[in-house]
DNA sequence: CTGAAAGCGCTTACAG
DNA sequence: CTGAAAGCGCTTACAG
């Protein structure tokens, strides 16, 4: 349409008779104008279409309004609602959100921490990880806010968001409960590996307020995948006293369960239940349907991003908050 | 560590005895610098860990190095693949990318693409959509590079990637006349909206050539979800002449038309065989797996980037080009 | 092969 | 309530 060149806040201001400082505090509000001048300066700014340069910007505020996400795995759909959760926001506030892949082979996440500092990100969001305080210490001290999801509060370390997964394990052990399991068998990625362990400890505090046994025979550790559920159900299926029901540490694991069963000719859920966690899209579209914990994906990444727009318009460094969100059971065919 | 302040060039200039301009020039090449105080700056750099500040770098160069990618769900794993794959040639560029989600319905992408033109993102990857032309044209006029993600080559719209999907529908079809089926029906999405009707185009293209009739009551459109394919199989498996082979436009309609085949009595593949299209993760978690047509949808992504890229250090403008990606086929249970 | 200096487009003390 | 001017940290003609 119009003859060439990007139309800066100069041109707005002589457009409107007024100087640039004048514009830029119409359009940052903060110090009073005339509401004539303000309604002059406004009209120019819609009708010429100014946009701000944002680097311009950034030079002189040393703010790039960009959040950052960092995971393990991009493809993974948990992932993918978080960072889902956190844009939503993001842009609400005017501020971008990039979203970085740091496998968890080899020292990908260092450089690509090191990466989003290095680009002034505003503040950033680490996802679950084996991350090293000194990782994590390079954010904080470089000047941009951090939020981990999982663990807890730490000194020197950000917020915390994190989804009660060991309270929604022990809903879904008492939902077996209520529907009149007594033998139930777990089957876990790795031992002591998050988000495993939580559930576990959510697994076994709801048999123990049952009054239910734990029996060794009855936990399989294997890998966070279908094969892994494979696996660990022909072992717990297998045990001297076999279980009635199998509580499985995500849906991957508790698909791969479904296999085995399904081959070993049980019927799911008279012969033997059989439950997920995460409520991955698979999860409903299996046979039978996966009763399983929603994880509150999306929600945490919304939460995660208003706690660094929070930090980040403050003035005095505030207390370090933990925010944990609900779970929510998923009862269908399955179990 | 160090006390107060990032370091900037000024800072490596006086540590290393040289000019700002040579700091500049060894660390952008443009220029060359004798091979002894091209060492003593690399290793003051190194030494003291400085990283260009990217907003005074884009205020002189009018270059964001940072690419973006619009999708229309930004959860769905083909927009999620396709992400990954941008992302990692990005990445080795030095390159951040933002994907940003505007949803199909409402007037969300227009808005989407003033932001990201206003952010001055230098590239722009546009997937399917509905984009009106003024819409992409924004993005050429205003100075971004534009690969747009199927279709084909238009003049002043930028570059094409797309996957040959014609071509992968006629090559699942042939598949199946291989293995004996010759009734084969059809269930797409919605008549004329994309993917499905290049898949339906590759459809009928395979059926004529194998000399098999295209029967009316042999195609379904309902939409592209699982629901949707229960529907279209309950009308076409109760066609006049049933068909023995049911071909989806995506893997989600397949496994719907799963649930109703199964719910009618009938074997898989045995006595109907059954297909999808994308190849999502839940093909190969339902049972029968499904065979399928992997759709590269990372390969799509690094392809645009690359794209992309090129177009960036062009010092002229250069033919508009059109790259096209082969299908592969995922021969597994279901035919 | 190297440097001094202008200037990218904003915001924000400082001044009135 | 408003403006003139400095300066954010780079890159790049211009000059030698």
């Amino acid at each position: 349409m119009s003859g060439g060149g990007r139309i800066k806040i100069n041109d707005v201001a002589s457009a409107a008779g007024v100087s640039v400082t004048t514009v830029s505090h119409v359009l940052s509000g903060r110090r009073p104008v005339s509401a004539a001048t303000r309604a002059r300066v406004e009209d120019v700014i819609e009708r010429l279409g100014y946009q701000a340069d944002p680097s311009a910007r950034g030079l002189r505020t040393q703010r790039t309004h960009t959040l950052g996400l960092v995971v393990p795995d991009i493809t993974n759909p948990f992932n993918t609602a978080i960072a889902a959760g956190m844009q939503e926001i993001a842009l609400a506030h005017d501020y971008l959100t990039v979203v970085c892949e740091a496998p968890m082979d080899g020292p990908h996440l260092p450089a690509v921490i090191r990466q989003l500092v290095a680009r002034r990100i505003d503040g950033i969001v680490v996802g679950r990880y084996g991350a090293t305080r000194s990782d994590l210490e390079r954010i904080v001290t470089s000047g941009s806010k951090l939020v981990r999801l999982g663990g807890h509060l730490e000194p020197g370390l950000g917020d915390v968001v994190r989804a009660a997964e060991t309270e929604g394990m022990c809903d879904l052990v008492n939902h077996l409960v209520g529907r009149g399991y007594g033998r139930i068998a777990f089957i876990g990625g790795a031992p002591g590996v998050e988000p495993g362990q939580e559930r576990f400890l959510g697994y076994r505090q709801a048999l123990e307020t049952a009054g239910l046994p734990v029996a060794d025979e009855l936990v399989a550790w294997t890998g966070f995948t279908r094969e892994g559920g494979r696996l660990g159900a022909r072992t717990v299926l297998n045990a001297r006293t076999p279980p009635d029901a199998v509580v499985c540490a995500n849906d991957l694991i508790a698909i791969g369960a479904l296999d085995t069963a399904r081959a070993a000719g049980y019927r799911v859920p008279d012969d033997v239940a059989i439950t997920g966690y995460d409520d991955i899209e698979a999860a409903s579209l299996v046979s039978p349907a996966l009763t399983t914990v929603l994880n509150p994906a999306r929600e945490i990444g919304s939460s995660a991003a208003r706690l660094l727009l929070d930090r980040l318009d403050e003035t005095s460094p505030g207390t370090a908050r933990e925010i944990v969100l609900a779970h929510r059971l998923m009862p269908r065919e399955s179990a």
